[in-house]
DNA sequence: TTGTACGCGTTATCAA
DNA sequence: TTGATAACGCGTACAA
């Protein structure tokens, strides 16, 4: 006995502006204005088509879409605060390569990075792009000036995509990236899970100025009151610099010879784990931190690390892009206002080559 | 001061059939001769075409050939051993998903299902839609009837993948699923870091006549290697079968009062919960197992289960099927021969609803 | 307000 | 061995 399920055989007749012209016994012209809202049509007649071509279910095709529509050359532009901070090359790789797939239909992409985050800077690159694109992907800075320009750009009808961190203040927009409260709470969890009951630890902070840090410390914060044996002993803060990273968590680690666990918020992973490797082996707290970037992955493979929470740096990118991709070229808005990112859990033995996304 | 890095203005005068018959002299038909390799076209016009084609960087529009190939009507088949286990589920959406994306280019899915590991109905369901498929993906037996078969198949020009588990003695394939070695690895390195340096462990094995149980197992054991206090107190097979699960792995826990630590090898996880459910909480080992289908993510709610390891199946379904339409529609092969999903770890804080792949 | 006709890039068919 | 021609579904300029 076996079962036999078949899809069903659709796409055999695709309901095309033809046919419904045909049936409404009007000219394909005709359905194509009501259907793409052009106007200068009857109401009558207006509705007739609306009504056949909701009732036949169509749906117009992207590839005679494409082909008619390729004298436009839609520009999807994108704003990223990424240089020298090599989390961001995943995020690059899946923006162009999602791109690459929508070349054929005549759009470009407009790359443009910076260093830091300077509001002047990215302000300018802001109103540089805004003339020239119909979508707009940004890594913005939580700053009131930048929100006020993104809301100016949504009122020109550019979709605005916010990548990897949010930003207050600005309208209805589309957000990609992780859920920095739940990177928290999970790395709170594996510290229970690694560590039992008990545990004093050392938190070293990004900045207080940029909105996932606070946020994943929250998260955090909040796990552990389920954890009644957990302490924190003392949160520093690294401004993302690896000597600042270095120096005060060493500082810290002297001051507190009682943590036995580092929970590292942000960048600065670097300096604090050499901080951590001036210990003797059997007195290192148990280290967590996120993304898998280089100088990260060499730190767990020697030990200093135990865990890190990954954020599918190259999903991050693939998906915004393909968002903003869809509504240049086929006029398609994104179906949610979010799209989150799981939080995974990676330890030496499930780590991945940082380039290749979730598969090889 | 800012970087500002541009894309190449590539894309704006794009190469065409139509341009590189004028520039050659010939006719639009003479050039889709030559560069489809359909014959009927002398050596030295076809060479000409050839080497300016090459040298002007002709690619093929696949939105003109979507709309020109509309009337073929290639079919993707499926073959899976799927029904009553939830784990498909998941990997069902994805292939529907990426069908979804194909079904503009005139390709259809034939997707049939069957019930456990009978070899004869599958090699049934494999003949009869031989005929039909341009190509096939299958959950394949491991047997050697299933192998000829799918050997035939590839002589016929079928793209052959098999999903989520591999079979022998069956010529050059692509595989899609996890790496089930590294499962097995991870499994064993999750448990020393929750549990420290020394464990009893009660392995619950599904089959031994399934590659993938056996490679999970390995992995594990290898990895046990570098775990000096880690010890197996015994090894129960269940067949993929609750009952058996939940009777054997009582047997074993009452045997067995020293394990600390459940490895859950396949499927059977919520019978074996149940028994270890039977333990006053303080006496509960370490249980750890793959996929989150409801059941197992129940258990984790409640406790029972603290970890699993969770190998992407809507991406694996979704990546097989990219893959055999990218073949039927387009005529691309495969990159690789294996196309291996990561192993995540997933705990109560970071688990996600089942049916959203990496993302919301 | 409505219809017609052409072109986008490719493939398939038929005639030469 | 070639070339001409008609689709495919859609967008648009222009005519009625």
């Amino acid at each position: 006995m076996h079962m036999f399920a078949c899809q069903e055989e659709r796409g055999l007749s695709v309901v095309t502006m033809k046919k419904i012209a045909e049936i409404c016994g009007v000219s394909r012209g005709t359905v194509d204005r009501v259907l793409n809202n052009r106007g200068r049509v009857s109401d009558e007649t207006a509705k007739h088509i609306r009504r056949i071509a909701r009732q036949l279910g169509y749906e117009r095709n992207p590839a005679g879409r494409a082909l008619a529509a390729r004298k436009n050359h839609p520009v999807v532009g994108v704003i990223l605060s990424s240089e020298g901070n090599p989390f961001w090359d995943d995020v690059i790789q899946g923006i162009e390569g999602s791109a690459s797939n929508y070349d054929i239909y005549g759009s470009r992409l407009k790359l443009c990075t910076m260093k830091g985050y300077n509001v002047e800077e990215q302000l300018h690159l802001l109103r540089d792009l805004r003339s020239e694109v119909q979508a707009l992907i940004i890594n913005p800075i939580d700053d009131p000036a930048i929100a006020a320009e993104l809301n100016g750009c949504m009122k020109d009808g550019i979709l605005v995509i916010t990548l990897n961190n949010d930003i207050c203040g600005c309208g209805a927009h589309t957000y990609v990236g992780s859920d920095y409260t739940n990177g928290g709470a999970t790395a709170c969890a594996l510290i229970a899970a690694f560590l039992g009951k008990t545990a004093e630890i050392g938190v070293v902070m990004g900045s207080w100025h940029i909105l996932g840090h606070r946020q994943r410390l929250e998260g955090f914060k909040k796990r552990m009151e389920k954890e009644a044996g957990f302490h924190i002993a003392e949160v520093i803060v690294n401004e993302d610099d690896e000597i600042t990273s270095y120096a005060r968590t060493r500082d810290m680690l002297q001051k507190h010879p009682e943590i036995n666990a580092v929970f590292l918020v942000a960048a600065g992973v670097y300096g604090a784990c050499r901080a951590v490797m001036e210990l003797p082996e059997e007195k290192r707290p148990l280290v967590l931190a996120f993304d898998s970037v280089p100088s990260t992955v060499a730190m767990m493979k020697n030990g200093v690390i135990r865990a890190i929470l990954y954020q599918h740096p190259y999903h991050q990118g693939k998906r915004a892009a393909d968002l903003a991709f869809e509504f240049v070229v086929h006029g398609k808005k994104p179906g949610k206002e979010q799209y989150i990112l799981s939080n995974e859990i990676r330890i030496l033995e499930n780590l991945r080559g940082r380039e290749e996304g979730i598969d090889t």
